[in-house]
DNA sequence: AGTAGCCTTACATTTACCTTAAATCTGCTA
DNA sequence: TAGCAGATTTAAGGTAAATGTAAGGCTACT
């Protein structure tokens, strides 16, 4: 089943967006433009599903900070979305509970980014990513394949969680490398190569795995 | 949909020539003369929808600088137009949140590029370039003709993305060679039309890319 | 010291691309 | 309209560059 993501976020075109972009990352979204419709929602049996929220903190309704006790009342981790990038309302909004923070505008990868580590902090991740025959299961951080055990190194298993969530974005080597190894990472970006070809040998993902000519990789599904 | 453009600058004529070549390259504009018309026209709820703003420093009604925190308000990105080559108001200019600087006089191409930039780095860049039956998947750097994969080759889809972003507009064997291989590239513009060849054949543009003669290509729709 | 994981290196293979050259087209002049 | 010159199209091949892959050695942990 599909998690499911709060978006509480009252400027529609940034909402739809963000929707737009999860949804296409395997996730189910929920959009609620104003704060009093969040709180109401909350109270519904189907916010139960609910595994992740993005909050903006500037609401028509209620505001995002004062809603937070209402999200930890029924459990639900919170990422607040702002356009202050001043350092009090930051640490307004971590003390205050959120998980996470994100000043606009921002990257969409970096915002995926971000809620698989909430969601993987908080036990609420997706259990599993399907690629073809390949199940990832995140929890138990193993793979297999048709049911079979494949044993991946961890920065294997890394590269392939970063290439399954991003599944038809190509990714160049630079990207890979800042996301997996990190940005301090000083070293050959054919590192990345060589972890790529141990991936495609071991899950036969010869054309799953796409060279994209002269700037990174590609994981291509439908 | 089209991505909207505001521009807002006072002098008719250029601000005419601006968005005719912004519809020419695809999108959509939202011509506004004056700085109080345009903080009012941010209140309304069709702003919502507007990707980025090209702005004018001088204005009348309100000055370009002044307008800035109206436009953060609502999130939207502006690129500074401005007559003034001075360092101070450049600094001015950013320092107080302008996603990039133009100095008038500048060459449409060059603004074209820097707004493609601006729109990609917050995360409100195009997914997706039509060109007849041609879709360009600029996140999966892929190309697929009625749905079908068409195999290009890096520099090939370089070319394509160029030419479609600049739909109808003729550019020349050195820009295209300035622009996709680097300002440090010697050699034959005749390389150019390998290229171009080549994208005529795979993608069966042969009368949708236009020879323009003795001076260099077109790619026309409409 | 032994082991597992990972980065690098080096070589093989593949792919991309620039050039060349011949064919074709275009527009001009007689 | 024929002929010509210059411009453009297109195919092909050599070379350079990018990628694939196996093997070795370094590092950190036992």
């Amino acid at each position: 089943m599909k998690t499911k993501i709060l978006v509480l976020e009252d400027d529609n075109s940034i909402s739809q967006l963000i929707c737009m972009n999860l949804e296409a990352a395997g996730f189910l979204t929920i959009p609620i433009l104003d704060g009093l419709e969040a709180q109401a929602y909350l109270q519904t049996e189907q916010s139960k599903e609910i595994s992740l929220a993005l909050v903006d903190v500037m609401l028509p309704g209620k505001d995002g900070f004062s809603l937070m006790e209402d999200f930890q009342k029924v459990d639900i981790p919170v990422i607040y979305l702002t356009a202050k990038d001043d350092v009090i309302s930051k640490v307004q909004g971590l003390k205050s509970g959120a998980e996470d923070y994100m000043v606009k505008p921002f990257e969409i990868l970096e915002l995926l980014v971000r809620i698989e580590k909430v969601l993987e902090r908080t036990g609420r991740g997706r259990e599993m990513i399907q690629i073809h025959d390949v199940s990832i299961h995140l929890k138990e951080h193993s793979v297999t394949k048709n049911g079979v055990p494949i044993l991946l190194k961890p920065m294997e298993y890394e590269l392939l969680v970063t290439l399954a969530s991003n599944k038809n974005i190509a990714l160049s080597r630079e990207e890979l490398l800042q996301r997996i190894w990190g940005t301090d990472f000083i070293g050959e970006t054919r590192t990345v190569d060589v972890h790529i070809a141990q991936l495609r040998k071991k899950l036969d993902f010869h054309q799953v795995i796409r060279t994209v000519s002269k700037t990174g990789y590609r994981l291509e599904e439908l």
